[in-house]
RNA sequence: AGCGGGGUGGGGUAGCCAGGAAAUCCCGACGGGCUCAUAACCCGUAGACCGGUGGUUCAAAUCCACUCCCCGCUACCA
């Protein structure tokens, strides 16, 4: 009988869209191992889904003036198609706002009242008159009553580090209006976690398989004593709470979204009562994979929770990885910094960013992706190592024919590669079954790379011309580990190992075990080119032209003007400091040449939507401008980069050293990058500077 | 302020928890080889006193103490 596995993956928040850093962080990792366990026979059940309810998505629903719900299905879309594109898949994929999940938790939290473990308390509460909500404590700010910063939060100060309650603030207001909050009391039901901490410590200490990070974590959060949590609140987008006197609560998202797990394996199974029986069943290990931030969570309070339950399985293992950052920064949405899925995914094959997250893989400590490092190592490690000796082994094998494994005999070579092979595929597995994914990954690619060497030193097209001994021995064994390769990659890039397998005759997915079996070599076709290279680089800076209609002095500021440009289909308004060295009719109608992604900046109280480029020298504003017959809203060249068109922060902005050069005895405006000056060109003609000025300067 | 991560050849990294001969891999530089292969592949050379100081040890990039930098989090977000 088929071993079961429970796979979980924490359940994103549905009011954004996903980047890589999820991704990195918990997706892609889970999908690598759901993979792995299916491959070595297991029967697994994986669930993830989307966590829909909340004040976070019910404030962007008021500010965008649609409801609630109406954002959670949009991003639940968004969410769900990038998990296609990127081939990370799930048994079930829920939503919390689904009648069945609303079911599972009323089952769930009725259970934990019959037993007692939840209990009716009082808090103060911060309550907005205008906006006739309780507001949760971070959306409280106020002069911290410890050091006297102005804008700490409720639930903590930035400055000093204090813990704080919202009561405690002096001259406390509402993040969103602005308005003076009420205390108010308000009734709700309390999580007795308090009564699991020797369970819990007894719990943890019996899981030294986990890695690192998780054990710290949690052996902080329960040395500090584990306190009773509120399980509801005052709002009215959520689950309900089967409980008279709460007709006008909802369950807490935390309590509610880790009970998604309960809903995705009935979902999965498409039984209910059956999937209960499963949670019971002891025998079933229960993997849960997410970032860093939500260790916790996983391993202390929802197993607290599974505790107060009383029958079902508690969690095996709690895989949390660390955060991928984007450039040296985190990603961050709201920041600028990063690109999100959906633009990767129309830039890149999903086999490449699989490659270049596993790559990258944040397991063990924060780890780095750049663009750049991105495209060199896909086309370096993956395409000229894997792919290189791939092809090479197929061709050879495809121009010889077929050939079985008794016409042949290893020269002592081949069994040293052959040995290498085995050893690579039994660490794989190995690694793979403690959850060490980055490191099997190493090992992956760390076979295609010797593998190039061990062509090399056999050189079968030379050997196929003496003598067939030498020349069958060695295309055979090259094709064993391209077949060897093809099955274990099945983990980490299910299409490019279809493709393989394909073209050796498997059409099916192969099972992954440390004996595999490749009886007789042979090609059926000739084989295409597995990867094209990434070949444009790609550069998120997005410069437009841009015709000055207006020009106005700025309200509030003595040296800023306000201009409002012509983008085309486009009107924008930016603000600029360059009142010194222009005069408003100086400006109206110069075609200029605005960085039109720059997330919007509020400067003295008015909106600026861009910047517009210009070098100083000596005090004086030099605009770069377009020629004359550029049309606005047209987009500028630079070099042969792929512009990426995503909204960036003014600091990504300015990594990018855009300078004066001097071609031809002109003086232009162009990217500076190792070494080497690109111009900004529109139609093939260059931008221009105005005035003079000298080489070298910085533009900005 | 608290918590977390990091400082290793020109750039990016592995190794550190379980200390041990020549510190890994990719890019870049230089020289050579090969021609089955996707301007690939293979070999070789130069280049790192492993942030600093002190300690433990026969032995430290690796353990301990102190110290100096960098970055992230503590806003909705892994």
């Amino acid at each position: 009988m088929k071993e079961k596995v429970f796979i979980f993956v924490a359940l994103p928040y549905a009011n954004g869209p996903l980047h890589l850093g999820h991704i990195a962080g918990a997706y892609l990792p889970y999908d690598a191992f759901r993979r792995f366990m299916i491959l070595t026979g297991r029967e697994v059940v994986s669930a993830s889904g989307s966590d829909e309810h909340g004040t976070p998505i019910t404030i962007k629903a008021m500010q965008e003036g649609i409801s609630p719900k109406e954002i959670a299905t949009k991003f639940h879309n968004v969410n769900s198609d990038i998990f296609k594109r990127m081939n990370i898949e799930f048994n079930a994929f829920i939503e919390t706002s689904s009648d069945l999940h609303k079911m599972v938790v009323k089952d769930f939290i009725t259970k934990l009242i019959d037993k007692g473990y939840i209990y009716e308390g009082n808090m103060i509460q911060p309550f907005c008159p205008h906006d006739n909500m309780f507001l949760p404590d971070r959306y409280v700010k106020g002069k911290c009553p410890k050091c006297g910063y102005e804008n700490a939060r409720g639930d903590q100060c930035e400055n000093c580090g204090a813990t704080l309650e919202p009561s405690e603030l002096i001259n406390p207001v509402c993040i969103l209006d602005g308005y003076t909050p009420e205390f108010r009391e308000t009734k709700h039901l309390f999580f007795k976690l308090s009564s699991f901490q020797e369970d819990m410590e007894k719990f943890i200490s019996e899981r030294k398989y986990w890695r690192d990070n998780v054990l710290k974590y949690s052996r902080n959060f329960i040395s500090q004593g584990l306190k009773d949590r509120p399980i509801t609140r005052d709002l009215d987008w959520g689950v309900d709470i089967p409980f008279p006197g709460y007709e006008r609560k909802k369950i807490y998202v935390w309590f509610e979204a880790l009970i998604g797990y309960i809903t995705g394996t009935v979902q999965a199974l498409n039984d209910y009562n059956g999937a209960l029986e499963h949670w019971k069943d002891k025998k079933i290990r229960h993997y849960y994979f997410m970032g860093k931030d939500n260790i916790p969570f996983h391993s202390i309070i929802w197993p607290a929770m599974l505790m107060a339950e009383g029958e079902y399985t508690l969690p095996y293992y709690v895989a949390a990885n660390e955060y991928l950052n984007f450039q040296g920064e985190k990603f961050s949405k709201s920041g600028g910094v990063g690109i999100s899925m959906p633009k990767l995914l129309e830039s890149y094959n999903s086999e490449y960013i699989r490659f270049g997250v596993f790559y990258n893989l944040p397991e063990g400590h924060d780890s780095d992706f750049s663009l750049e490092e991105f495209q060199n190592k896909v086309n370096s490690e993956l395409i000229d190592k894997f792919g290189n000796f791939v092809n090479r082994a197929l061709i050879l094998s495809f121009k010889k024919g077929k050939i079985n494994r008794d016409q042949i005999a290893q020269s002592q070579r081949d069994t040293e590669a052959e040995k290498f092979m085995r050893d690579s595929l039994k660490s794989i597995i190995n690694n793979m079954e403690n959850v060490n994914i980055r490191e099997a990954f190493k090992v992956w690619l760390e076979l295609a790379r010797y593998s190039n060497i061990y062509i090399t030193e056999r050189k079968p097209w030379e050997a196929c011309k003496k003598d067939d001994a030498n020349c069958l021995a060695s295309i055979y064994t090259s094709m064993k580990i391209v077949f060897t390769l093809a099955v274990s990659g099945q983990i980490f890039l299910p299409e490019t190992s279809r493709k393989l397998l394909s073209w050796l005759g498997y059409n099916e997915p192969v099972m992954l075990h440390e004996d595999l079996d490749y009886p007789v070599a042979h090609v059926l076709q000739k084989p295409e080119k597995l990867f094209e290279k990434i070949m444009s680089k790609s550069l998120n800076v997005s410069l437009k032209v841009a015709r000055v209609m207006d020009v106005m002095d700025h309200p509030n500021a003595e040296k800023l003007y306000l201009l409002d440009l012509d983008l085309g289909e486009e009107k924008r308004r930016i603000i600029s400091g360059i009142k010194d060295s222009y005069t408003r009719d100086a400006l109206v109608n110069k075609k200029i040449v605005i960085v039109s992604n720059l997330k919007p900046a509020v400067i003295r109280g008015e909106k600026s939507n861009g910047m517009l480029l210009a070098a100083e020298e000596d005090g004086k504003v030099h605009l770069v401008l377009a020629p004359e017959e550029a049309i606005p809203g047209s987009e500028i060249k630079i070099g042969d980069y792929n512009i990426i068109n995503e909204e960036i922060s003014i600091e990504e902005f300015k990594r990018h050293e855009i300078v004066t050069y001097e071609k031809d005895g002109d003086i232009i405006p162009a990217l500076h990058e190792n070494n080497s000056f690109i111009p900004l060109t529109i139609n093939g003609k260059n931008l221009t500077i105005d005035g003079k000025v000298s080489k070298g300067i910085r533009i900005k």
